[in-house]
DNA sequence: TAGGCGTGGAC
DNA sequence: TGTCCAAGCCT
């Protein structure tokens, strides 16, 4: 007799049908672009703040060529702050070459997608399953915090492992292609909703029975501790301060506008070095700074 | 592969 | 207040 029960993943498509949220790029009338944009979008940003933005973002450049169409600039202040800026202009160079390569449609396939500035592991795989129903391993935080819980009864994930991770959740999904890629938002929604990484609700959790971490009775989260993360004070944040003056401004500023935003120099001046090599920031003839691709 | 890369809300 | 966290990617 079986020592374990299999994780009931019936149930989870049965409880995402019911529960899962009516989230604008998940309609049906939603394009593969919508996705790809809201994929991008949320890459380490909370759902609350992306929506607002995909609306308008769709509404202005609702195919790949619309926005490859902008300049960088018009796209870093449209992406306004998001937050992690270069994600902006990878998104514009990954429209560019959607448009150019692949006659303006968001490719299906992983590796095609792969290939694409700005798009890794879990972002190709979302694409596939989500635009196009294909079944594909979908791993992102929340699905790594749900198998390492349900799956392996530990309290949270380990260190993060692209093969390993891909291969446990290759392992859960369904052979039918639709259904897969179901059950792939489905463990991301659970973990987002349900399974979260502090305060889990475990008495409304749809696959209680079936879970490892319930039946190890929930221990403590073992492995190495997660490192901090701090802002105040790093070049990120001075990044950010430069960055919010540019977007702020339709011309070019002089240097002393951006100096009032840190003291230190020296590290002001190595961050809008760094802003210059990212392609964030220009120099114009004259000196002056401003985003990209507006005053050459 | 470890660390850099924005921003703001929740507790 | 400070800490943790949020659908990662790139080097």
């Amino acid at each position: 007799m079986p020592t374990d029960t299999a994780l009931d993943t019936d149930t989870l498509l049965t409880w995402f049908a019911e529960h899962g949220r009516d989230l604008p790029w998940r309609r049906p009338d939603c394009t593969p672009w919508g996705v790809l944009v809201s994929e991008i979008m949320l890459q380490q940003t909370p759902v609350a703040r992306v929506v607002p933005l995909w609306e308008e973002w769709l509404d202005r450049w609702p195919r790949p060529s619309a926005l490859a169409a902008a300049s960088q600039g018009e796209v870093l202040r449209a992406w306004g702050k998001l937050g992690y800026p270069r994600r902006a202009l990878r998104l514009h160079a990954a429209a560019a070459a959607i448009a150019r390569d692949h006659d303006d449609v968001v490719p299906a396939d992983v590796d095609t997608l792969l290939a694409l500035p700005g798009i890794g592991a879990y972002t190709a795989r979302a694409v596939a399953a989500f635009a196009y129903g294909r079944r594909a391993p979908v791993v992102d935080t929340n699905v790594r915090r749900v198998v390492a819980r349900a799956v392996h009864g530990a309290g949270d994930a380990g260190r993060p492992s692209t093969t390993r991770d891909m291969a446990d959740v290759e392992a859960l999904l369904p052979a039918e292609e639709s259904r897969a890629a179901r059950l792939s938002a489905a463990l991301m929604e659970l973990g987002a909703l349900v399974c979260t990484a502090r305060g889990p609700r475990c008495a409304d959790c749809p696959v209680y029975d079936s879970c490892a971490w319930q039946r190890a009775g929930r221990p403590a989260y073992e492995g190495p501790a997660k490192p901090v993360q701090r802002y105040g004070g790093t070049d990120r944040h001075v990044r950010g301060l430069l960055l919010d003056v540019l977007r702020g401004t339709s011309d070019p500023v002089p240097k002393e506008r951006l100096d009032v935003v840190w003291s230190r120099a020296g590290q002001r001046d190595r961050c809008l070095d760094s802003l210059l090599v990212d392609g964030l920031v220009e120099q114009t003839a004259d000196g002056r700074f401003a985003l990209p691709g507006e005053h050459r």
